[in-house]
RNA sequence: GGUCCCGUGGUGCAGUUUGGAGUGCACGCCGGCCUGUCAAGCCGGAGGCCGCGGGUUCAAAUCCCGUCGGGACCGCCA
């Protein structure tokens, strides 16, 4: 049916008779002796004339036939990439007629996202979606090529296995050969990837598709997409310069751009500087240490806390209201306070500077290096919250839009094991219960004191490009005597782990090789490389933030005879 | 579970603060004119449950309550 792509034609196809296929973009009829209409493919755009009148309308789909020749003078458009050249003496077949679309096809006309994927067969074919999955795909198969380069081998996974209580919340599929009982959709291929390794692939990777069951986000999606590894005889080193050179490929591959080496971060710096694990490290508005400031103060909200500020580069200026509206999302994030003080002249202006000596607010603004129409910021509590809390106001006020600064790819490593202790005083595990922690920090484990336990780093890393955690990995337990002081300290009793993780168990009884992987999120690391800030906008058919596909109508209600034969029963909406 | 923002012809917006006739803009759509346009131009026309329900009021797109849908975020996401 076709010849060439309309957006493939240049001044060397003059000349030549083709045939285009595709839908009309836009059409300028100029009467019955002339008319032009702009064809659209995949490729781009070409301008086909026709000598009479034509009756097409926009988004038809046509098949056009004519002669490729120069434009004449002065009627080059710049705006196309085909624009020196135009399809003349066109006789046009119309393959399918179109209803007007609900939304113009025009990227320079924003339309309501809801409406976009209630239709969003229309939606794919704007530029602004074509590029996206393109440069998706691009993603995909650089990805691919570098790990296959490095010595890996893909395995498919299954996508029904069995439910794990661990982490996030399980997609349940029903079994109807056993009913009463159910698969899950899996989280991650966490599990197999590492029985590969015990299998002797050595080198395993897959492009994984993983669910869980937990609520959407701009960046969170129901089903997202990892590049899943794991490797044998290695350890993190090894697997971070494997994960950095498929980043760097796909990186390449998809803008152009050659990296460096990515900087390592310890956990402990990340939080300290900058009260997160996920720093986006493309501004400053770095956390200041000012608990010395305050260790003799009578100022009771900061006696005997942890204090830190962040100074906000001219943010005297915000209003009183913008700063109340500050200090309660500081509450609502878990601080007691928030201590704001515009910095003046010659002093500081706060609500609670006639709380502190001369010396305090004199060590607050060299500690800040603040400067007169600066906006200080101060929390003080518990070293976690006021981390957190400032790490929050510190995104809210500084960050910058996706699309600037370049990016800024981190290694953010030395993980705790344990990210706190729960109600029963057992310690909660910061990444999964196979996660090898710091060889220096064995003794730790076995100390029985709690403060030891919250110190044991763990062999566990993350990557981060401008504050989106991409992904983590780690080094796992192959040791059974360490797996068994973890599973111990854990609560997870001989029965209860033999109950959950008895296949990897047994694997490992037959001979593991020690091991470590990484998983990073392709939604996220495309949507950051094209400028997006939505993965939405990297994916074909998403769903809301509610997970409902407006195009399909998913979820939906099934057949009561489907339910009977799963043995399932609908309760009544709670309420 | 929570906080906040949005919902007005097919599309994108204004109007909502301070209630007074569905009032306006641009695009699209339909018809006509037009032989070099390119987001063509000119003339004419059609198109509205102001998301939905309730309340306040002489009077509601506008104020209040609820609800639905969309979005951002906190919790959650080992």
């Amino acid at each position: 049916m076709r010849t060439h792509w309309c957006g493939e034609l240049r001044p060397a196809h003059a000349g030549q008779t083709v045939s285009l296929c595709g839908w009309v973009a836009r059409r300028r009829e100029h009467g019955e002796h002339l008319a032009f209409i702009d064809l659209r493919d995949r490729e781009g755009i070409v301008q086909c004339v026709v000598d009479g009148s034509v009756d097409v309308r926009n988004e038809w789909v046509v098949r056009v036939t004519g002669v490729v020749r120069i434009r004449p003078e002065g009627t080059a458009n710049p705006d196309l990439a085909t624009g020196e050249v135009e399809v003349g003496d066109c006789t046009v077949e119309v393959l399918s007629t179109a209803e007007p679309p609900p939304f113009p096809v025009d990227d320079r006309i924003e339309a309501d996202e809801a409406v976009r994927l209630r239709h969003r067969y229309v939606d794919l074919r704007r530029s602004r979606m074509q590029r996206n999955l393109r440069a998706r795909a691009v993603a995909n198969s650089a990805l691919r090529r570098s790990m296959e380069e490095q010595g890996f081998i893909e395995i498919e996974t299954p996508m029904l296995i069995a439910s794990t209580p661990e982490g996030a919340r399980d997609f349940v599929v029903p079994s109807r050969l056993q009913p009463g009982s159910f698969y899950a959709l899996p989280q991650s291929p966490q599990l197999f990837k590492q029985l590969t390794m015990v299998g002797g692939i050595d080198r395993y990777y897959q492009i994984a598709r993983c669910l869980r069951d937990e609520d959407l986000r701009a960046d969170r999606q129901f089903e997202f997409m990892q590049l899943d590894v794991e490797a044998s005889f290695v350890g993190q080193d090894e697997i971070i310069a494997c994960i950095s050179e498929a980043i760097r490929a796909c990186t390449r591959a998809v803008t152009g751009t050659e990296l460096g080496e990515i900087p390592r971060m310890s956990w402990h710096e990340a939080m300290e500087r900058y009260g997160s694990d996920k720093p986006d490290v493309r501004f400053g508005m770095e956390l200041v240490e000012l608990t010395e400031v305050f260790a003799a103060t009578g100022f009771k909200a900061f006696a005997g806390q942890v204090v830190k500020g962040i100074r906000v580069p001219g943010g005297a200026e915000l209003s009183r209201k913008r700063l109340d509206d500050l200090t309660d999302k500081a509450k609502r994030w878990g601080a007691k306070g928030l201590v704001w003080m515009r910095v003046q002249e010659e002093s500081l202006d706060s609500p609670v500077a006639k709380f502190l000596t001369d010396d305090e607010l004199a060590g607050i603004r060299r500690a800040l290096e603040a400067t007169p129409g600066d906006l200080l910021l101060l929390v003080a509590d518990e070293r976690r919250v006021v981390q957190h809390v400032l790490g929050l106001l510190r995104l809210e006020l500084g960050r910058p839009p996706l699309t600037e600064g370049g990016l800024n790819y981190l290694w953010v490593v030395d993980f705790p094991l344990f990210e706190g202790i729960d109600d029963d005083g057992r310690p909660v595990p910061a990444h999964h219960p196979f996660t090898m922690p710091h060889p220096d920090d064995l003794d730790l484990l076995t100390s029985g004191d709690p403060e030891d336990l919250l110190r044991v780093r763990s062999q566990a890393y993350d990557l981060v490009l401008n504050g989106w955690e991409l992904g983590s990995g780690s080094v796992r337990i192959h040791r059974r005597d360490v797996q068994q002081t973890i599973f111990g300290l854990l609560g997870i009793d001989e029965e209860e782990a033999r109950a959950r993780f008895g296949f990897l168990l047994d694997a490992f009884r037959y001979g593991a090789p020690p091991h470590a992987g990484f998983a990073f999120g392709i939604d996220r690391l495309v949507a950051l490389l094209v400028g997006e800030e939505n993965i939405r906008e990297v994916i074909a058919f998403p769903k809301t933030q509610s997970g409902a596909d407006p195009l399909t109508n998913a979820p939906s209600p099934v057949d009561p005879k489907v339910l009977a034969e799963l043995g399932l029963r609908v309760l009544p909406p709670s309420g």
